[in-house]
RNA sequence: GUCCCCAUCGUCUAGCCUGGCCUAGGACACCGCCCUUUCACGGCGGCAACACGGGUUCGAAUCCCGUUGGGGACACCA
C-alpha cells in the first residue's frame, strides 16, 4: 500500500446512529489507525427533507461515546472540507456540467410521478424497472434549450460493457452495465444523488478506501462508471456483511435497540459495545476474543472480515458487558450505579445519600450485575421498609412447618450477636443450624426470604450487614408472625 | 422477477487462498458435576456444525460445477 490511507465514514444523518452504522465507522477508524491513515467523517445530508440537525448531533454523540474520533470532518476541521454535503453543492454542479458538456450525461424531462408509475408497471410485469432512456433521444441542442427554461434533472449514461473491481473483502465482483441504468447524478432541484455525490466527495477527499456495508455493493459499479467518465482514480472498495436481527433479516427496530445511544442508555459499557461490535463480521483468530479499542488498532485487518452477514447476539453482548462491567474499580461501578437509578427515578435521592453503604451493597451484589439496572435485581430489599416475598419462595419456607421458630431464633441470635460483624453473624447462624440438627441453609434460605423477599440475592451475611441489627431483626420476626398467621389461617 | 453476494455447531466464528496436522478448535447460550447458604463468578465435563449432489485427487470442510437455501440491491433515499 503505497497510498497513504484515508478512509470514512460517512452517514446520512436521517436517524439514530443504528449499530451497524457504528460497525462500519469502527471498522474505519480501526483500519485508519492500524495503517496511520487519517478517519474522515462527513456528512452526507444532500436529502433535505429528510436530513436534521439533531440526527448529525446524535451521530457525533454516538461515535465519540464509542470513543471513534475523527481526525478530519464537521467541527474539526480538516484540508479537505467542507464535510457537509450540503456546503459542497457548487463541486456536484460543476462536475455533472463536464459531464454533460463532455457527453457522459444528459438532462432528463421525465416527471418523476410518470417515472414512478412506470417503474412500478415493469416490476408488476417481472421485468427489470430500469430508466428507458427517453430523454437520451432528445438531440442535444434541443436538450439545452429546454433546460434553459423547464426543470430538469440530470442522468448519467452507462456505457456498453461490464464493470469489475477486486472488492477487498469478497474478491473480484463483475456487473454487466446493461443491468445498471441511466442514474440520476443531479436532482431537480439542482441537489446531487448519493451515488453522484459520494464519488465527488471521496475523490476530492483523497479517500483510498471505501469500506461500507454490504447493501451498497450494486451501487458501486455505478460509482465506478462515474469516476471514469469524469477521469478520476478509483478507490480501494471493501464491503462488509451486513448485521441481521434474530431471524435472519436486516436488523431493524422491529428487532429491539438498534441505536447505539439505546445501549448506552441501557448500561451498556462503550468499551463492551466496541468489543462486540468488532467481532460481529471479523475475528483476530477464532480464540482470543476481548480486545480493548487500542488493542484492536493493532491487530484489526481487512483480510480477516468475514463475507456472510452476522446476526445480533445480544446475549453475548450481555456476557461481554459483564466481563468489562466486574473490571471496573468499585467507585466508577457505584458511580454508574448511581447515574442509572438516579436516571430512571427508582429511589429517591436520599437513599443514595450514603456513599460507604453503597460500595458495601455494590460490593456485596458483586459481578452478579452485568449492568447497573441489574443492581436493583439483587439489592432493591436494601431500600425499603418491608419486603414483599415473591409468592413462590414464599410459598416454599410456608410449607415448613419449622420455619417461624428458625427465624425467631435466629431473630434473637442476631439481637444479642457481638460483634455485629459478618464473621459473628455465621458462627450465630451456623451454630443456631447445628444446635437445631439441620444443614445451615435450612436457616439461610427462610432468612433470606424473610429479608429480601427473594430466592436469590448477595450472600445472606452480607445481608444482615447491610440491613443492620435493628432490621434484621424486625423483618425477621415480621415474617414469623406472618408465616404463623397464615398456618393458622389454612388450618381453620 | 432481474442482478450481485454468501453458505462450518441454535448464534458469533477458527480452519478454506497455500488440499492430508480436522475423530473440525474457541466463544455465547444450554445441560451436568465441583465450589457454595441461593444466584452469580470460577473450575471440570457434555450437547451441538462442514446445506445437498456431482466431479478433480491417493486424499476435500478446504479446489471446480450444479442444486437448494439465505441475504442484499433494483428511487430525482443514502
Amino acid at each position: 500500500m503505497t497510498k497513504a490511507v484515508r478512509v470514512r465514514f460517512a452517514p446520512s444523518p436521517t436517524g439514530y446512529l443504528h449499530v451497524g452504522g457504528a460497525r462500519t465507522a469502527l471498522f474505519n477508524y480501526l483500519f485508519a489507525r492500524r495503517h496511520g491513515g487519517v478517519f474522515v467523517l462527513r456528512i452526507e445530508d444532500t436529502d433535505r427533507e429528510r436530513s436534521t440537525k439533531e440526527a448529525v448531533d446524535a451521530i457525533f454523540e454516538g461515535m465519540r461515546w464509542l470513543g471513534l474520533r475523527w481526525d478530519e470532518g464537521p467541527d474539526v476541521g480538516g484540508a479537505h472540507g467542507p464535510y457537509f454535503q450540503s456546503e459542497r453543492l457548487p463541486r456536484y454542479a460543476e462536475a455533472a456540467e463536464r459531464l454533460l458538456a463532455e457527453g457522459n450525461a444528459y438532462r432528463c424531462f421525465c416527471d418523476p410521478e410518470d417515472l414512478k408509475a412506470r417503474r412500478e408497471a415493469a416490476l408488476a410485469k417481472g421485468e427489470p424497472p430500469k430508466y428507458d432512456r427517453k430523454c437520451l433521444a432528445i438531440p442535444a441542442a434541443q436538450a439545452a434549450a429546454r433546460g434553459a427554461t423547464e426543470p430538469h434533472a440530470i442522468r448519467f449514461q452507462i456505457p456498453d460493457g461490464e464493470t469489475s473491481w477486486d472488492d477487498a473483502v469478497r474478491g473480484v465482483v463483475t456487473f454487466q452495465n446493461a443491468t445498471l441504468d441511466d442514474l440520476v447524478i443531479l436532482r431537480t432541484d439542482r441537489h446531487p444523488t448519493y451515488n453522484f455525490a459520494a464519488v465527488v466527495d471521496d475523490s476530492a477527499m483523497e479517500i483510498s478506501h471505501v469500506l461500507r456495508g454490504d447493501d451498497h455493493i450494486s451501487n458501486t459499479p455505478r460509482q465506478i462508471q462515474v469516476y471514469r467518465a469524469l477521469g478520476l482514480e478509483t478507490p480501494i472498495f471493501g464491503h462488509v456483511p451486513m448485521i441481521l436481527g434474530p431471524d435472519g433479516t436486516r436488523l431493524s427496530k422491529r428487532h429491539g435497540a438498534t441505536s447505539v445511544t439505546e445501549y448506552r442508555d441501557a448500561g451498556f459499557l462503550p468499551a463492551a459495545m466496541v468489543n462486540f461490535l468488532a467481532l460481529l463480521g471479523w475475528a483476530f483468530d477464532g480464540e482470543r476474543e476481548i480486545f480493548t479499542l487500542e488493542e484492536l488498532t493493532q491487530v484489526f485487518s481487512l483480510d480477516r472480515i468475514s463475507k456472510n452477514p452476522a446476526i445480533f447476539n445480544h446475549e453475548k453482548l450481555e456476557w461481554m458487558n459483564g466481563e468489562y462491567f466486574r473490571a471496573l474499580p468499585l467507585s466508577t461501578r457505584v458511580d454508574l450505579v448511581v447515574e442509572h437509578v438516579r436516571k430512571i427515578g427508582a429511589l429517591p435521592d436520599s437513599a443514595l445519600a450514603d456513599r460507604s453503604m453503597l460500595e458495601r451493597a455494590v460490593t456485596a451484589v458483586g459481578d452478579r450485575m452485568k449492568r447497573p439496572e441489574h443492581f436493583l435485581d439483587y439489592a432493591a430489599w436494601l431500600f425499603v421498609d418491608r419486603v414483599e416475598p415473591e409468592a413462590a419462595p414464599w410459598a416454599e419456607i410456608l410449607a415448613k412447618p419449622l420455619a417461624p421458630a428458625r427465624l425467631r431464633k435466629l431473630a434473637d441470635a442476631i439481637a444479642k450477636v457481638e460483634p455485629f460483624e459478618h464473621d459473628a453473624i455465621e458462627q450465630a447462624a451456623r451454630g443456631l443450624a447445628t444446635g437445631e440438627g439441620v444443614k445451615a441453609g435450612e436457616v439461610i434460605m427462610p432468612a433470606r426470604i424473610a429479608l429480601t423477599g427473594k430466592k436469590v440475592s448477595p450472600g445472606i451475611f452480607d445481608v444482615i450487614l447491610l440491613l443492620g441489627r435493628e432490621k434484621t431483626v424486625k423483618r425477621l420476626r415480621d415474617a414469623a408472625d406472618r408465616l404463623e398467621a397464615a398456618a393458622s389461617a389454612a388450618t381453620t
